[in-house]
DNA sequence: CATAAAAATAACAACGTTGTTATTAATGAA
DNA sequence: TTCATTAATAACAACGTTGTTATTTTTATG
């Protein structure tokens, strides 16, 4: 049996009340007291019933993640980031990776006090009745009644062209899994065209289907690329994973980067430091876009407007080693 | 403000007791008014109210399973065979990657009726006071209070080796992380070398240190392997992706598996067929493991037994298109 | 038709908290 | 001292369930 208010009131010779508001450091008991009491539960190893608590106040301080994807490792990063963000906030966070209905269920039962979700594709729109939420990354979808936190993609693509441009490359490819059912790689080649026409080389846009957003798809990208008779000086990778495979093809071909090949990588997120070369790479850095998801769906929570505002955040350019001069 | 089985009480007209009653199917409520009654709480879009459940029954129905490591592929794959395979259970899973002990407070909060733990390394096993707790693959380490479902690795070794040898391999050589501060690792090298010296081979035994897990570990260390006067004739990659990297590594060289060189990967997980060639493999198939774990657990909690067994699972070797006769 | 037995339902006390209201103790002013 | 005022503590009703006990209704029996 675990040990309850009621029983560190008899101990402490008080009542169970007292108890209570001394555990919550209320100003209506003094200060000796609260001491003592303090003292008492901490001996007697008391653990609070969340159950009970919840029942009375409604609130659980618990916010559930939905992640039905447990694959990409971009996500996998943005997860332990977000778990890690909410170290610093009263609230924790416990994860699903069941489909988004199934999950919801679960978490409604928990009393979830709010929900981020994580959706692949643009499937059907989550229910949020009743309880607050906040996605990721599927802005470009039609109106939803929840707010959605998202990469600027287009602005991604716009700095990472003028970038590549400054360093002289005018021949700029993009290789990446172009699929015109899955939003966010729609958004990423549009972005990439538009960037192009901006910056006043809408005659090179040239973009190569990967197929696939595996490392293999960019592994074998870099083949076909390099078959035409005017090869690029520049690529722009769609994906960590993409790019580890365009890189690994690339010193296979005894290219030189960044001295005959430049390489610029979509996703921001530290492995980039770590790969065969230190990659040079655009995107929101994930331990912003965890403080972000995590501040939004606190202030969802906590100042309960329930207006559904798309947030677009501003990418990040990290420089490494695999850009250089044309 | 959610409905409570006392509005369904008023609304069919009999006492919030019946109603509880009736929700739990108890036998002792007239089929006709547990009837009524079901439909009126479907009407009213019921949803109960888990707190107050488990403030009086103490049960939760629910799982946690503590994951800090959110990486390796074969964990998330894991993962998701765990959480598919307590669809079929009355309990359902949440998942916490915090560190083991603030994920174990997380959980004891919520009063999850049990744990999973995927340790990594052998660091400071887990305070298991009170709650009925399950680890995954660590057990090679010293005695614990807490039952233990594990790979039995050195009969995986046995079977990889004896399968080769019948092909008519003798010069087999092990590659993989030879880390002796990792259990797991040591134990896959010290069954291999068992697995040699038992079928007779034992002057044919050769490990090569890959100093990692990666891809990249893989596949660097094949150059190391080719450049020996005698080349072996197959090969145990220790992991999947390590394995990954091997494969490629071979074919860039024009090596042609099977008819030059065998390849069997430890990890026996669906990715394993749609690697670049379908990969023969040795290990726990992950469907199996998962359903080990979840009715390890759930046996744990229900018969109330703090017996801590060690359970190690046979492999099974499953046949696909690398490896054949030397 | 009365009455015991069985079946169905109702009443109510838990469970461990919080927050509101009621009571008691301490303090200060006339 | 005596009484208002304030500070400190105690009492108690929620919260939404479950399970036990008490009551009512129905059914079976002589």
């Amino acid at each position: 049996m675990n040990v309850t208010i009621k029983d560190i009131a008899k101990e402490a010779g008080v009542s169970y009340s007292t108890v209570s508001k001394a555990l919550n450091d209320s100003p209506l008991v003094k200060e000796v007291t609260k001491r003592k009491i303090l003292r008492v539960a901490e001996d007697m190893g008391y653990e609070p019933n969340l159950a009970a608590k919840q029942l009375v106040r409604k609130k659980t301080e618990v916010i559930g993640l939905i992640w039905p994807t447990i694959e990409r490792i971009v996500l996998a990063s943005l997860v332990s980031n977000i778990s890690k963000a909410f170290e610093s906030t009263p609230y924790s966070m416990i994860l699903s990776v069941e489909d988004v209905d199934t999950a919801t269920d679960t978490f409604k039962k928990f009393q979830v006090d709010g929900m981020i979700v994580f959706e692949e594709s643009n499937d059907d729109p989550v229910d949020n009745d009743s309880i607050p939420m906040i996605a990721y990354g599927v802005s470009s979808t039609d109106h939803r009644s929840y707010p959605i936190i998202d990469a600027n993609h287009e602005a991604a693509m716009q700095q990472a062209v003028e970038y590549l441009y400054r360093l002289g490359h005018k021949s700029i490819v993009y290789v990446g899994h172009i699929d015109t059912n899955d939003s966010l790689q729609k958004e990423k080649v549009e972005g990439y065209q538009k960037a192009m026409t901006n910056t006043g080389l809408s005659n090179h846009v040239q973009s190569i289907d990967t197929e696939g957003l595996g490392w293999f798809d960019g592994y074998y990208a870099v083949e076909q690329l390099l078959q035409q008779e005017n090869p690029p000086t520049a690529i722009i990778g769609g994906s960590y994973d993409i790019s580890g495979g365009i890189l690994r093809a690339l010193r296979e071909k005894g290219i030189s980067i960044p001295h005959d090949m430049s390489l610029i990588s979509y996703d921001n997120i530290p492995q980039m430091a770590t790969m065969e070369m230190p990659m040079t790479c655009i995107g929101v850095p994930v331990d912003e876009l965890a403080e972000e998801i995590v501040h939004g769906i606190i202030e969802h929570i906590e100042s309960n407007q329930p207006d559904a505002f798309i947030k677009k955040l501003s990418p990040t350019l990290t420089e490494r080693q695999t850009c250089g001069p044309a």
